[in-house]
DNA sequence: GCTCACTCATCACCCCAGCTTATGACCCCA
DNA sequence: TGGGGTCATAAGCTGGGGTGATGAGTGAGC
């Protein structure tokens, strides 16, 4: 039943891809800090663990049997979010050394910021970074006392007292359970019909709740709740097991997309996007790290 | 410098997440068939590791700390990570007793066909599936030969001697490093500029190169590419090292494109769009396993 | 043809991370 | 005031993964 069981660690798949990128065992040991044996080994042993065999050895090198090279696609998958998850605790720990200090809105800390953490570890690999996670409202307090140098926030508007600029977009999508009656209409929902409905939410006073509620203020309001939860997983967790359709950030649901747990329901006529926000305190433009991470962040988005 | 010893095992993160979802250390242990101590030792030392408080203990159980939950969402993306790695891995073995087995193209292979064998796993438990990956030629061989029983390909046309259904689409994107030129650009690239440049492309035969061809036929058709490389990987590692700009399926970039590894060079007038299709020996309709895997995935897609 | 430089595999040995069981402290409720 | 639940600590075992030394195969170069 435990997954760790039958999927080999971090360490071995880590060993994977620079056997792959560099064509032996021996290199990828010596890269890794390991003995040349303790590499053939490892690899020897996963090869059992799962019944496939990943090297085609010769006296000239190892390359990637076909299978090995569908294998070790999906082991960088599993590395990279090993990364991301490396480069976000990393920041969470907050070293007093550090250089830059952000703070960030939960949806921003949790499905962006590690990616641009490791974006910015690659261009500036002296910069360490501290993250404070929070709401809009936080974000802007640490910003104004001076605890972090930049913001990001997803929001209507900008917190007062503070500068910004847009860097990207958020979509809020209805999703609801293949199985659900929505997941079979062939006609976009309506923002009446989407009013109407009794959806998963979260607790008052997040902010995509929030976009949710002026956005619909004109088709008449939010219906009662079906369930309010106190965090996106639970939502999702909840949709996922049928009870009921919900509203969520785009960056929440895409992997329950394509894999098809979660069906996206189409809506008409509401836009439901907010702007996704770097801040700082007005009238000090970023400069030194900050300012590296922010040229990072705000590559030109797609105009959707 | 190696990520295995800054990231705790796929062991510590799974009973993360079950002390997460139980609410306490001890049932979390019984969970995963190991003992309570062990569970409460490998939470703590994953504790040290990470330099960060992650459950709050209580006579009356444990939750998560504001950071743990930020690391266990991280977390969860890890685990997912291995499932489809699972998943993946487990159908590549093709055991003998399996009761469907799939013929898919690489990209499908690569990158939707675990997540939907965990969604057919948690549909129908008993199903065991095979996989064998390949081009689009070779799926069609192993369906006509009776050696699938189903087949997954892209491309413009569903090949000779089959039926099928489109699943899905999938966009080609012209992607260039942050730091190209392209990535400036303030209006979109024209077919006859895309036709003109050098790219980075995958070798003649692949069927991403084949739809561009046929999309830039009327422009010109494509320039002398400025690099051939052997797989989508490759690809991807050239253009992100800033080689130069490359055509790819929108599946393969996403997470670049999230992270701002690569950015994405919109595009005018051509729409580098194929088709996802189910595909299946003409007239024999899928039955059983083969038509529960089909129905799951013939959810409807967004009419892009 | 021999040597060198590279590949990988095998063997013997060692160590410690993570497991177990047994126990104890704490809290809450019937 | 026991009895359910929580978590922590302690002592002891085990095995996976490590090292280092060695050997066997292959190809390039003199």
């Amino acid at each position: 039943m435990p997954l760790a069981h039958r999927v080999p660690e971090l360490g071995a798949l880590e060993l994977l891809l620079a056997v792959a990128r560099l064509g032996s065992l021996g290199r990828a040991a010596r890269e890794l800090g390991i003995s040349q044996p303790a590499a053939s080994g490892r690899i020897r042993s996963m090869e059992r663990q799962l019944g496939v065999a990943l090297l085609d050895r010769s006296p000239r090198g190892s390359r990637l049997t076909e299978a090995g090279a569908l294998v070790t696609d999906w082991a960088r998958r599993v590395v990279e979010a090993a990364e991301a998850f490396d480069a976000g605790t990393q920041a969470l720990r907050g070293r007093r050394d550090s250089r830059l200090t952000v703070a960030a809105s939960m949806t921003i800390a949790e499905y962006l910021l590690p990616g641009w953490l490791i974006a910015l570890r690659a261009a500036r690999p002296d910069t360490a970074v501290s993250l404070l996670a929070g709401n809009s409202a936080t974000v802007a307090e640490r910003l104004l006392s001076g605890e972090a140098d930049l913001g990001f926030v997803e929001g209507l508007s900008i917190p007062e007292g503070l500068d910004g600029t847009v860097i990207g977009h958020d979509r809020l999508v209805v999703v609801a359970a293949p199985g659900h009656p929505w997941a079979r209409r062939r006609t976009p929902l309506t923002a009446a019909e989407l009013a109407r409905a009794p959806l998963i939410l979260r607790e008052r006073g997040s902010g995509t709740r929030q976009v949710l509620d002026s956005a619909l203020s004109k088709s008449g309001g939010l219906a009662e709740p079906l369930l309010e939860l106190a965090s996106t997983t639970a939502v999702k967790a909840a949709v996922v097991s049928g009870a009921g359709p919900a509203v969520l950030s785009e960056l929440a649901v895409t992997e329950e997309l394509t894999a098809r747990r979660l069906t996206e329901i189409h809506l008409h006529g509401i836009p439901l996007r907010r702007a996704l926000r770097a801040v700082w305190r007005r009238s000090q433009l970023p400069t030194g790290p900050a300012r590296d991470l922010l040229t990072l962040t705000s590559q030109p988005t797609p105009p959707l």
